[in-house]
DNA sequence: TGTAGAAAGTGGCATAGACCACTTCTCAGG
DNA sequence: CCTGAGAAGTGGTCTATGCCACTTTCTACA
């Protein structure tokens, strides 16, 4: 077990030397190119590669060539308490709504917001980009009687947690669930990534000063674009904290 | 793109089917009877069926078959207020030290741990088996006055909080982050995966009712048999959980 | 009757080659 | 000077084939 004798290990090797000497975005040797210069055959190249493709280390480009990853860059999502800004990430994010509705809360939504199945609420569901990339899709559900006259527009603007705050609602925030999952042939469709492609899936419920269920979201993040890092912090100043690192863009040069 | 005109997705696409209609544990058809049956070559449904195997599920053994992925088992690590008992699955776990010490924090622990970095802790890194199956690593940090008599039984036994409470210490928990990471070297050795295989860390942060941190833990578990849903639901019942997934032995039969 | 060994079936690894799809660059023609 | 066509280089997919390693089963011998 100590001797390297798979060959597809020792390229794998290899291709971790090129990745640790050379600067993010820098491209490696051509496929071709190391099969002569490692003497084996491109499918044992072509596995090698698409293993540190799958962990996150390099990055093809179909007519270009494959390249170094870039270092991930660090957003923060959530921070401070009583205020939520939304996840942005180096580059410009922007959303475009898939569906709006005031429509009964459902069993499942309803018994996350402690209410009954026939309460109205309202219901949006939203593709976010990154410069054009899509991103996530994030479902919200909001009862009715926490905002009774809202609109399209206070949903799809950033202000909608402001617009809470004017209505006397204080939000306190908990991230109730995040885990891996993969995507499903609609989500793949919207997300254009492959159907089964690895995402992450979290679920956010969201409470006010006095303990009511203001909201609730489901949203599926890419996880080839994505890493989660949850934090809870208790002690002096509590606080609630979501980072999330996200590689941004196809480009792998600066 | 409507059209699934590649091979692959054709064969994976059957191999669904497959999973679907067949029971946890059921064996599907050899490779090579595959590639009979889907006019395919055998490099083409392995590659499918790698891919499968990479999101869980379909599960390969040596000389045997690939069988459908058993049922993954929801374990609870941590629940209720004040109470914590260790991360159990669907089967024995048990514990092996690797290292014991009473050292100083050093600059990182103690950061954590709000000490000086000269401040002594106790220090414990230790494997967790399931059935005789390396699944995690745990390296424990808890300061020397916490637990001014605390002996190697005592936190390699499951009474370690029990231990506390005694001396007064009444632990509330943080979970403080979960990220995808992969192993290194060292931990794929001892965790008897490959290099840079996907594993999950975890690092947490205990918490006293006086907001003391008496306990600071690192994790590293396979990612190939865990799953991590963290909650943390706010409301009538303060309640932190987190549930593990497991997914526990080779053997794909019930 | 019991056991050792052969045989068959499985997945694991690797090769050589072909063709396609996409990107970039170059160079000739306007 | 600009533009467009083509060449060259890249990764993407697939085939046909061979051999190895491991597991299970069955057979033949003691």
């Amino acid at each position: 077990m100590g001797e390297a004798i798979l060959k597809r290990e020792r390229v794998r090797d290899h291709l971790l030397e090129l990745i640790e000497t050379h600067p993010a975005g820098a491209p490696i040797p051509a496929e071709r190119v190391l099969c002569q210069q490692l003497s084996v055959s491109r499918p044992t190249v072509r596995s090698a590669v698409e293993e540190l493709v799958n962990t996150g280390l390099l990055v093809r480009q179909h007519g270009r060539g494959t390249f170094v990853a870039r270092a991930k860059i660090t957003q923060e999502m959530v921070s401070g308490t009583g205020s939520m800004s939304l996840p942005q990430a180096g580059g410009t994010w922007e959303s475009r709504v898939l569906e709006h509705a005031r429509i009964p809360a459902g069993a499942r939504v309803g018994r996350r917001l402690r209410l009954s199945p026939a309460a109205e609420i309202h219901y949006i569901a939203r593709l976010r980009l990154v410069d054009g990339e899509p991103m996530a899709l994030e479902y919200l559900h909001v009862p009715a009687f926490v905002a009774p006259g809202l609109t399209l527009h206070d949903m799809e603007s950033g202000d909608f947690y402001e617009r809470l705050r004017e209505h006397g609602v204080h939000v306190l925030e908990a991230v109730q669930s995040i885990e891996p999952t993969v995507t499903n042939e609609s989500e793949a469709a919207l997300l254009s990534v492959p159907v089964l492609a690895p995402a992450l899936l979290f679920e956010r419920l969201t409470t006010d000063a006095e303990g009511r269920q203001v909201e609730y979201v489901h949203s599926i993040y890419r996880g080839d674009r994505y890493r989660i890092v949850s934090r809870l912090t208790l002690g002096d100043s509590p606080r609630n904290t979501v980072d999330v690192q996200a590689r941004v863009g196809n480009d792998p040069l600066a």
